[in-house]
DNA sequence: ACGAGGGGCATCAGTGACTGAGATCCGGCA
DNA sequence: TGCCGGATCTCAGTCACTGATGCCCCTCGT
């Protein structure tokens, strides 16, 4: 009810942003194609003339993002030259860091990691992790090999709520040591490297649309199922990240009008009904899981998580009763997202994901498609995520690759 | 759980549509400022230089879609010569087909509202209904004294769901004879005007960015309140369809855990427990309002929504409740969305809002705030629209000016 | 009243990205 | 070996934005 801010009207583009625009548009399709495409392919591709793709093609060469692959003729004429992403052209360095754990990544130019390394999440003061983070980045480059001149940045995946002008985290409910901590700035420091916080979920979207393959494409939501449940959103192909950076808070959906109170007043949120935690307690309450541990952490949480699963891939009935109701829980949630958004995907990840996905994959796609909106106009796909668990420092990662070399609308306006 | 679309690579971009995004840049700036600017603002503002601004600017004059304004001068030197929207440059015809009134509307540039009209929609067969339209629109093009080569074209806005290729309506809950009908190619036919059809709360959205001033700008959230509600967003100044055209679809999301039982199973749907019709039968049966008509319809409830309005406006404490609860239980369903979205605004609009205004913005603001998952980091505005009840159709005149002349980034690409 | 000063705006090249036409290159096939 | 067809490159050409320069017009001081 405040007064509303002024608008900040659009701004003008000019040839140089146009330039710059359209080569990321060339080394999009590049990179989306899995055997590379040659000049011409490209020019039917991006609507831009041979020569246009020729020119950029050769600034692509230079800057050894691309590399010239083989050529490939079939029938009469001069055969194609491969153009394909040149993998050591560019690496990022991805930090997830979860309240229990933190993982590290140095991921190229292909998405694909080229080394992972992970630590328990000391709970100490955070500028003394922040050193610790930064020492095990360093440790990390130098082990992977990687020419550091190479590193384009450092990517850093948090849980919400975020501030993303002060790149902090506002008052998490499990890292509280941390609220307001200028992670950004911190670690540019510490590292020197250009640094980029988001949250983890809007990373893990992130990853999808630049290590996740087709899946990654168009329109989707990711569901990342992890200590919370949140969702990233991408909308033709772009992420959302929202005004603040914090888009993607579903945990207080109402999914189950019988569920658990929860502390927003409601009862059944997603959040109080069917996070792992929950579904954990709930296993134990119903004599699935035994013991009966309180405030269980995130470690232990997984692996309670990972004991139910080993008892319904079991065949017990009752742990694949727990499963099947989580699993139709948050498909209403789901049902929300993408009846608000219209989106034509769900791809589901994060740590939990693998083990669930069988019972997940069996019920979400009928519920979801039961309670589609636009039903009678299309699909909604239901995929898991290619990108597997690590998928928050992996995002991470890509939060950089894809500030530099994606075709985000953005790019092509001037700024300031 | 089908296999994935081939992805549609985001194509490039080149000279001709930059000159025309600018274009659209400007024209964007100089509509948004209440008071018209002058170049050198512009400039400033767009971040485009002076001779550009000028340049453009001439186009802009030569289609007459600008005018020079008087000059501002300040201080020395050369005066400021004022550019304005020429309301007279361009105008389009907008259509609200409501399952129980259609509402026609001629719009100026600036969105004013040049002529309207209405009439209840006739039940008969839909190609009869369309040639009433058409000539209906024939009439108030007539009546509004228009030239008609600066009608730029007709948009169409009707309830969901949409086909957006086809330029139909789905299904619709209460039009169910206009299932597939071809409604843009129809009256495109039968006007001989550009047509574009969109859903209605898209439409709204639409209205809102145009003709909404400072709150149509930015990143928001358009809550329609009709026979139905739905919203329509808005993120970055560019309005969101969604895959086929059908985003906005909240009429599911659980708000009441106590509520009625709804169609999809659920029990407290927003469809089911707080629209327009829903909430004068639950009146009735609360004896505020008396008598009980079953399936009353569209104009119908609207009157016996007024009623209950105009008691609780006289103090009736039990009508008071009955509308305090409604606006309590739409807050949860816009908390979904804002969560979901991080905006920065919610506009309320629609034919009904005018009555509920201020119970709503009584409560809702302070239960949204209560609810936003950013509190901490932003403020969520909540306004009722500038627009009116009317906002259908003028929204639906609206698409054929965003169409047009709106810097959408889908403008810079090439297409097919 | 008049001239100086200053800001707004137009004119004129200049730059650079995309385009079109033609040349060149590179195999396969006769 | 020579011809053919397709891919790519070379070379101008076009056009939108930019920078420099100068004219225009108004206010202010004398």
């Amino acid at each position: 009810m405040t007064e509303i801010r002024q608008p900040t009207p659009r701004r003008g583009t000019n040839l140089p942003r146009m330039g710059d625009f359209n080569l990321t548009v060339i080394l999009e399709a590049i990179r989306r194609s899995t055997l590379g495409l040659s000049r011409v392919e490209l020019a039917q591709i991006v609507g831009l003339s041979p020569q246009t793709i020729s020119n950029i093609s050769r600034r692509l060469l230079d800057q050894k993002l691309i590399v010239e692959a083989g050529k490939e003729g079939s029938g009469p004429g001069k055969p194609r030259t491969i153009l394909r992403l040149n993998p050591a052209g560019m690496y990022a360095v991805g930090v997830h860091l979860d309240p229990a754990v933190i993982t590290f990544v140095v991921l190229d130019l292909l998405g694909d990691v080229v080394r992972h390394s992970r630590m328990a999440t000391p709970g100490g003061d955070p500028a003394g992790v922040i050193t610790s983070i930064a020492e095990q980045i360093r440790v990390l480059i130098e082990e992977s090999g990687v020419d550091a001149s190479k590193i384009a940045g450092l990517g850093v995946a948090v849980p919400g709520p975020i501030d993303l002008d002060e790149g902090s985290v506002v008052e998490p409910p499990l890292l509280t040591r941390w609220n307001r901590v200028r992670i950004r700035e911190a670690l540019t420091e510490a590292t020197g490297l250009e640094t980029l916080v988001d949250k983890d979920v809007t990373s893990a979207a992130v990853a999808e649309t630049w290590a996740g393959g087709a899946s990654g494409a168009g329109s989707f939501v990711f569901m990342y199922m992890g200590t919370g449940i949140g969702c990233g959103i991408v909308l033709n192909d772009e992420v959302v990240r929202g005004t603040s950076g914090n888009a993607g808070e579903i945990g207080h959906i109402v999914v189950d009008p019988d569920g658990p109170l929860c502390d927003c007043g409601q009862r059944g949120c997603v959040k109080s009904s069917c996070i792992p935690q929950v579904v954990v307690a709930e296993a134990e309450t119903a004599g699935v899981l035994d013991g009966h541990r309180e405030g269980a952490d995130g470690p232990e949480v997984q692996e309670r998580f990972a004991e139910l699963c080993d008892k319904a891939d079991a065949g017990d009935e009752k742990a694949i009763a727990i499963l099947e109701k989580s699993a139709t829980l948050v498909a209403r949630a789901v049902s929300v997202v993408t009846n608000t958004l219209d989106v034509e995907r769900v791809v589901f990840g994060g740590p939990f994901w693998g083990r669930m996905a069988p019972y997940f994959l069996e019920r979400v796609p009928g519920l979801l498609d039961r309670n589609n909106a636009a039903r009678m106009i299309h699909d909604l796909d239901v995929v898991g995520s290619g990108v597997g668990e690590d998928v928050g420092a992996i995002g991470a990662a890509c939060l950089v690759l894809e500030h530099m070399l994606a075709p985000r609308a953005q790019r092509l306006l001037l700024e300031g």
